[in-house]
RNA sequence: GGGUCGGUGCCCGAGUGGUUAAUGGGGGCGGACUGUAAAUCCGCUAGCUAAGCUUACGUUGGUUCGAAUCCAACCCGGCCCA
C-alpha cells in the first residue's frame, strides 16, 4: 500500500534523501528495514500527510554562535527546504539554569534582559542559514511560555519519570560523579525541561549534537508519558575546532563566529588542519565531496571561500581572499578589506605599545609591549624593533596598517 | 549537624615565613621553518603611556621588619558518619 506524499512537501522525493544523511551522525530510533513510521524516519518523512515539526532548542546564554552550532541550523534548513516546519525554541527559561553537559562551573545568573538581548542577536546570526521568509517553514517559540508556569505538582510528575540511576548514566553526570565533583540537584531537572519542550511543541524530530542524545531520549520518554507520538532524535557530530583537536567552543578559542567579518573568517578557515578539512566540507558546505581539489592548500582556500560566501556573499568572500593573500605576503598596505581604527582621539606624541592596547590588537598595553619585544609587530610591513617606540604625530600613522602576528591588523586612520 | 581533606595565575599542579609576579606541565600568543598546515626549535604568557608603580595564591581580619606560607572567623567543595 502506498500513501501519497502530500503536495505540501515538494522536495521530499522518496528516493532523494541525501540531505537527511549528509553529515548526520545518528538518527534514532533506527530501523531502516522497518515499514513502521515510528521507528524509521525515512518512512515517516515519506508517509506523513503534513509537514513534520523539527525542533531545535538554543539557550541564549551568550551572544555568539559559531560554526559548530551552524551544523544543526544547516540541517534544520535542509528540513525546511524539504517542506517541513522548523520549530526553533529559544530557551529563555532553561538558559537561566544552564545545561549541565558543560563544565561543572555554576553558570552565572542571567537577567531577563540579558536573555532577551542574547536571543535577538542569536536570531540575527542564524538569519543567513535558515529560511525566515517562506510561510509555514519557521516557528519561533520561547520555552518560558510553558516552563515558567509549571507548579510543583507537575514538576514532581516530571521527576517521577526518571530514576537517579538513569540520570547518573548520562555521560557528563557519570564523569563528574566519579570524579567526586559537585552535581547540583537542579541540574537533574535540565534534561526533563528540555524534554518537556518536545511535549509542548509536539516535535516529530529533534536535532542536537551527539552530546544531546540523552536529552533527546528524555524527550521521547516524556512525550510517551503524556500520550504523544515520540519524536525522532537526529544527532549531528560535534564539530572540531580550528585546532583540529578539541570540539569547537568559544572558551577554547578555536572557533569561527558566525558574526565575524569576512576577512577574519577567511583567515581562520584557510588554515584548517588537513585532517579536519574533509569533515568541514561535509558539515559546513553542500559541495560534492568527491570533486574537491587534490591539493590540500587549494582545499583550504575553497573551504574558506565557500563558507565566507554563505555568510557574507560572493563578493565579500573574494575580497577577503585577496586581502588575506596580500597580508601574508607582507603587503598589508595594499590590502583593501582591512578594518579601520581611528587614532583621531589619541594624543601625540604617543607610544606604540599604548596604541596596540587601545586598538584591541593586543589585550593590554603591557601585552602590546611584549609583542613588540617578541618581534610580532609590523607597521606597514616593517617590523618594529623598539618596544618604547614613540610616534610623534598622528600624521605619521595615518593610512598605515598596524599588524600583530599574521592575522591581526588594522588600518590606522586619522579621522 | 559531626569528622576529615581541600580551595594557588586560562587549566592542571608545585611551593609551608624572606631575590615569589610565584618551579613545572598543558593551553594560548609570537618568531623560525612550511603549504598561512602538521611536526620541530626558540621567545612570551597580571595591570599601568612603565628604568618605576599597582594588584595577585577562597573571603575578611590578625601575628610579624616581612606571609601564598603562621593564627582566627567566615564562605565554598569532596569524602565518611548522622
Amino acid at each position: 500500500m502506498s500513501i501519497p506524499v502530500a503536495s505540501t512537501i515538494p522536495s521530499a522525493h522518496p528516493s532523494d534523501l541525501d540531505w537527511l544523511q549528509r553529515g548526520t551522525h545518528e538518527i534514532f530510533p533506527h530501523q531502516p528495514d522497518s515499514d513502521q513510521a515510528d521507528e524509521n524516519l525515512v518512512r515517516r518523512i515519506e508517509t506523513s500527510d503534513r509537514p513534520l515539526r523539527i525542533k531545535l532548542g538554543i539557550d541564549p546564554t551568550g551572544t555568539d554562535i559559531h560554526l559548530g552550532h551552524s551544523t544543526l541550523f544547516r540541517k534544520l534548513r535542509a528540513f525546511q527546504d524539504a517542506g517541513h516546519t522548523a520549530v526553533l525554541i529559544i530557551g529563555d527559561f532553561t538558559a537561566r539554569i544552564g545545561d549541565p553537559t558543560g563544565k561543572s562551573d555554576v553558570r552565572k545568573q542571567l537577567t531577563e534582559a540579558d536573555v532577551k538581548g542574547n536571543a535577538e542577536t542569536y536570531l540575527d546570526q542564524v538569519r543567513p542559514i535558515l529560511d525566515f521568509d517562506t510561510p509555514g517553514r519557521l516557528e519561533i517559540r520561547h520555552n518560558s511560555e510553558w516552563l515558567s508556569g509549571l507548579d510543583l505538582t507537575k514538576i514532581l510528575e516530571l521527576l517521577a519519570t526518571m530514576t537517579v540511576g538513569q540520570m547518573l548514566a548520562k555521560e557528563g553526570f557519570a564523569e563528574r560523579y566519579k570524579k567526586e565533583s559537585p552535581i547540583f540537584l537542579h541540574e537533574f531537572l535540565y534534561p526533563l525541561m528540555q524534554g518537556y519542550d518536545s511535549v509542548a511543541v509536539e516535535a516529530d524530530v529533534e536535532l542536537g549534537g551527539t552530546d544531546q542524545k540523552f536529552n533527546l531520549a528524555v524527550g521521547r520518554d516524556l512525550q510517551r508519558h503524556f500520550g504523544l507520538r515520540p519524536q525522532f532524535g537526529l544527532l549531528m557530530p560535534i564539530l572540531l575546532g580550528t585546532d583540529g583537536v578539541q570540539k569547537m567552543s568559544k572558551s577554547l578559542n578555536n572557533y569561527v563566529g558566525l558574526n565575524e567579518d569576512a576577512l577574519s573568517m577567511y583567515s581562520k578557515l584557510e588554515k584548517t588542519p588537513d585532517a579536519t578539512i574533509q569533515n568541514y566540507f561535509e558539515l559546513l558546505t553542500n559541495l560534492a565531496l568527491d570533486s574537491l581539489p587534490e591539493n590540500p592548500r587549494e582545499q583550504q582556500k575553497l573551504l574558506a571561500l565557500e563558507v565566507v560566501r554563505q555568510y557574507h556573499g560572493e563578493q565579500a568572500a573574494l575580497d577577503a581572499q585577496q586581502a588575506a593573500l596580500s597580508l601574508v605576503q607582507g603587503d598589508a598596505a595594499q590590502a583593501e578589506v582591512v578594518p579601520e581604527f581611528s587614532i583621531a582621539d589619541l594624543e601625540f606624541p604617543n607610544k606604540l605599545f599604548y596604541i596596540l592596547g587601545v586598538s584591541a590588537l593586543c589585550k593590554s598595553s603591557s601585552d602590546g609591549r611584549r609583542q613588540i619585544q617578541g618581534g610580532a609587530v609590523k607597521l606597514d610591513g616593517d617590523r618594529v624593533q623598539d618596544p618604547n617606540l614613540v610616534i610623534e604625530s598622528a600624521a605619521d600613522l595615518d593610512g598605515k596598517v598596524l599588524q600583530v602576528g599574521k592575522k591581526r591588523f588594522v588600518r590606522l586612520v586619522n579621522t
